[in-house]
DNA sequence: GATGAATGAGTATTCATTCAT
DNA sequence: TATGAATGAATACTCATTCAT
């Protein structure tokens, strides 16, 4: 796919549509990201084709980002439920670091201009989590229930821990090891 | 005495509202909830002073309903493990019997049109649920963590679980109780 | 013609429209000068077919009003340039007690709902002081001009009087005399 | 580089709500403006940002537009009376050359969406009229008077004179010198 | 006659997208 | 390619008037 001259602009208009969407939520005008990101109106339609292709881009740019984040470091040969704390761990910070891109994230999820397929790219980039979960669940309490269903009770469960994380930071730790278990001895 | 001021009116308008926003999301025209309600565009005026109001009342009021579903025959006298999966269940299937009621109440819950006081009128709708919680985690695994935490965490559960069980009809029986087996195991 | 039941409606309506449109300007909802004359927003149009139909009619009331208000107590016996004055100074001090029925009528008089039968009406109504002026005319500087000019002259000069007397009322006497006095200057 | 915003557009749009606002009142569409103008309707927002920019802009345009008319080829060695004939008849004959500018202007006056800032303005751009009479003043019967009142009567009898004239341009020449001679009467 | 709910045409302004420079 | 002016469709809300009660 031929790339627009400039990445530095392109990485200026995903950032500045994330600040703008949290602070007026998806139907910010066009002109107001632009205007943020420092470039002419007319500029982001030419690294963007349409407000929805933007979209889009800053929903799995945003999305791959956390899954980086949360694999940083994995501790490989350790025992699976460490490993997947560790994930968790990493998980749960990223969104507290970045809370702005969490809750533009949380927007994007929930509208209508987000394509099946680019959900689809959100969970392949989600596979390592994925992966833990599966192994996690082979053996345990919801062995028999479909793995869709238990990846979507815990991703519920981690979106609510984020929450709460992110509300009361002052033990967001504590807050983070509590949802944890919580969510370990729902599935595993 | 003039023509009064309809409940039926009222009623359609609401009605039309959650079908139109399933079909069209928030951002539907008024014009078009008037014309599905059967009403002329500037009578939702009169019932609702603005959309704003309409989209609150609606929120409060399929989450009222959404309340009394779940509460509805509360088996007062049986052991609380046994209270919790009847609403629960109720609940569940409250979901799946109206799921454009769901989808609009989860589009609503994300909009930032819904205000405060509209959100804490929801929560004190769900007062019951929120007491059944309460007596469960009093004893168990999450007897520390704050209760607000809990009940978040039993929300995102509950709402995976109408989800999947509306997407696979066939085997929501088995879904919802799976579902809620999960949930105690992680909270009571 | 029919007159409606209750005269005194008519009037509170009248004296409403009065209030309404010096606060809000000829855009005024009717239903805020129905709630303003005590009565229901449909009751207007019993009294007054369409809007332009008040305006016309509060048009013509006022009018009538400050013209009775000027050639009261005329000294028919006086010599001409006294009467002259003598209805001069009640025209202005009309105007000076009344600022709000001055304004309404201003507003109305610039305003394209009025129909020219009603100005016309306007004019027959204010016959007394045409007269006077007629007189005062015929043998003075502007004998040859046509006697509508003339008489529009007089009308401008009074209403620059009347502005002037209501923003300066310490001084209204003073401008009330020098006023006649430009316009008798002008004219006579 | 993109297109730059056209002086020549501005100005189309002045003229046509010139137009417009004679024929259908100051309460035309924009729309109505902008087609006239020979732009989109949303272009006519690139220009002024609301309808009350557009009318206070043309309010002055019309009135500076309306004193450069009648401050034009001011004959500055003359006596004061035969400089006030010079400018008057110039004022006058602007009028009548261009009715539908006075009578938008007449429209615009009455308005109260032109705010004071604009009227005040407005007078700043009549001052060389406003010195003439001023002088003229100063010696005369008037010169008790404050100046504002007189420059009211003046400005009076002027509109009166103006109407008539383009009411019967036949003898347009006749009247006009006829209001100046009344003016010069009352007021030097 | 009185009431106020019902009607639906009407309108300023916004905004995604295009395009001349 | 970058710019920002140009475009015109889209929309919440208002309001004169009508009409059921």
């Amino acid at each position: 796919m031929p790339r627009p001259r400039s990445e530095d602009k392109r990485s200026a208009i995903l950032a500045a549509a994330t600040r703008v969407i949290v602070a007026q939520g998806l139907g910010a005008p066009t002109a107001g990201i632009a205007k943020e990101a420092g470039v002419a109106n007319g500029s982001l339609f030419t690294y963007f084709e349409t407000k929805a292709v933007l979209f889009n881009a800053l929903y799995l740019a945003i999305k791959t980002e956390m899954a980086e984040g949360a694999m940083h470091d994995l501790p490989a040969g350790a025992e699976l439920q460490e490993q997947f704390f560790h994930v968790w761990q990493k998980w749960m910070y990223w969104a507290v670091e970045f809370p702005e891109k969490r809750r533009a994230l949380a927007q994007l999820a929930v509208s209508d201009e987000i394509t099946p397929e680019t959900r689809e790219a959100g969970h392949r980039v989600m596979a390592g989590i994925a992966d833990l979960l599966e192994r996690s669940r082979a053996q345990g309490a919801m062995k028999k229930a479909p793995r869709a269903f238990v990846a979507a009770l815990m991703n519920a469960m981690a979106e609510a821990t984020m929450d709460f994380m992110t509300q009361d930071t002052e033990n967001a730790k504590k807050h983070c090891k509590s949802g944890f278990e919580a969510m370990w001895r729902a599935i595993a």
